[in-house]
DNA sequence: GTCTATAGGCAGATAGAC
DNA sequence: GTCTATCTGCCTATAGAC
C-alpha cells in the first residue's frame, strides 16, 4: 500500500498511531461519511445518505455520532491523523527534500484520483456554516501542512536543492494555496491533468 | 466607483452589456442570493433567507426565478458578464501588462474584503451538486478567465515586461488556481493578509 | 407581481423497545 | 447497538386569490 491510500479512506489498516479505537460501525460510518464530505460536500449530505450506505438506520448513526457536528469533528481529527502519518512517512521514506515536495503533491493526486477533494479545502469552502470546533480543525490542518512544507523548504534552501524568494513558511502558504485551489478548479474540469500540470509547474518553479 | 466595485454586486450600475433587463426585484434578489452563495454557499441557502431580507414571500420569489436551479445559472451569468466587463476595463484603462495583472488580482482582493469567495470557486467545491446548466457555467467562467490571463501574459512576455516558463495558457492556469486556492484558505483564516502574502508572492515571480 | 396556504418530502434528532 | 416510530422544523415548489 503507497503512501498516498493511506490519506483518501480507502484501505486503510488500522494502527494506533493514525485511528482512535473505534468500533467496525463507527469506522464504516466515517469512511462513508468522509467520502460524501469530499464528493457532495458537508452540507450536502444527510445521515440518512450515510445510513443507507452502511446498512443501518438513522438512530444508529446518532447513537455512534450523537450530531452532525460531531460527525464532522471526527472526520477531520482522522484526515488529519492520517495525512500527518503520511507527512510522517514521507519524512522517514524520502531522503532528498524536491523528492519530499514531490511525494507531498503525490497525496494530492492520490485524492483528486478518487475523484475527491481535500476533506479541509472542501470544509473551507463551507467554513462559515460550520460549527466552531470545525472550523477551528479546519484551520488546524493547514497551519499543521504548512508548516511541515516550511521544514522541508528551510531545509532544502540550506542544502542548495531547492530554491525560492521569501521566507519558508511564506512560500509554504503558497503551495498550499496553489495545490488547493489546482484542486479545487481540477475537479470542476474532471480533469487530473490540470492538477498535474499546476503541482509540475510548481515543483519545477522551486529547482535550484 | 472603482473596477473591483464592480464584481462583487455592491451599488453596481445597470449597463446593457453588463445586465439583463430585469426588474428591480428581481436584481434585488440577485443580489442578495449571491451574497448568500459567496459567504455560506449554494446548498447552505434558502429561498426563505432570500425571500426574508428582500421582504417578499418564498412564492414571489418562485415567480422570478421558477427553480433554484435558474436563480443559479441567473446569478452565474451575472456575475460572470460583471466579471468579464472588469476584464474589459483594464484591458482599455491599464496600459502595462504588470500592472494588468495587478489590476486583476485587485478583483479578487475586492471580493475577499466582502469577506466573500469567488462565487465560481465556491460552486467548484460544490461541483457535484450543481444542475449540469450550472457545471458548465462555471467551466466557462474560468476558462474565459484563463484565456484573458494568458493574452496579458503572452503580449507581456513578448514585450519584455514578464517573465515565465512554459506556455501562456499553462501560466493563466496555474494563476487562476493559485487565486482561488488562496482565497479559499484566507477565509477560513479570516485573514485577507494571507491572500495578499500569496498574490503578491505570485507577482513579484513574474517580474523580468 | 404579490400574497396566503399548503403540498410533499427530507433534514437532524429523540424516545423507548429489544 | 440496533431497531421502529415519531417529532419538529425546514426545504423547494405549486395553487389560486387579489
Amino acid at each position: 500500500m503507497g503512501i498516498s491510500d493511506r490519506v483518501y479512506g480507502v484501505a486503510v489498516a488500522k494502527t494506533a498511531e493514525t485511528q482512535q479505537d473505534r468500533t467496525d460501525t463507527a469506522n464504516q460510518i466515517l469512511d462513508v461519511a468522509e467520502r460524501l464530505v469530499q464528493v457532495r460536500g458537508f452540507n450536502a449530505f444527510s445521515y440518512a445518505d450515510v445510513a443507507k450506505e452502511v446498512h443501518i438506520s438513522t438512530a444508529s448513526l446518532h447513537y455512534h455520532f450523537p450530531s452532525k457536528s460531531e460527525l464532522g469533528e471526527a472526520l477531520i481529527a482522522r484526515y488529519a491523523n492520517r495525512f500527518m502519518a503520511a507527512l510522517g512517512e514521507i519524512d522517514e521514506g524520502v531522503a532528498d527534500h524536491p523528492r519530499k515536495l514531490a511525494a507531498y503533491v503525490e497525496l494530492y493526486v492520490g485524492v483528486l484520483r478518487n475523484e475527491r477533494m481535500c476533506l479541509c479545502g472542501m470544509l473551507a469552502a463551507e467554513h462559515e456554516t460550520l460549527s466552531a470546533a470545525m472550523q477551528s480543525a479546519v484551520v488546524k490542518f493547514f497551519e499543521k501542512n504548512e508548516a511541515w512544507l516550511a521544514e522541508v523548504l528551510q531545509q532544502g534552501r540550506d542544502q542548495g536543492s531547492l530554491r525560492f524568494a521569501g521566507s519558508p513558511l511564506e512560500e509554504a502558504r503558497s503551495i498550499v494555496s496553489a495545490l488547493e485551489g489546482a484542486m479545487l478548479v481540477a475537479r470542476s474540469f474532471g480533469d487530473i491533468n490540470r492538477f498535474q500540470a499546476v503541482a509540475g509547474h510548481l515543483l519545477t518553479s522551486l529547482r535550484p
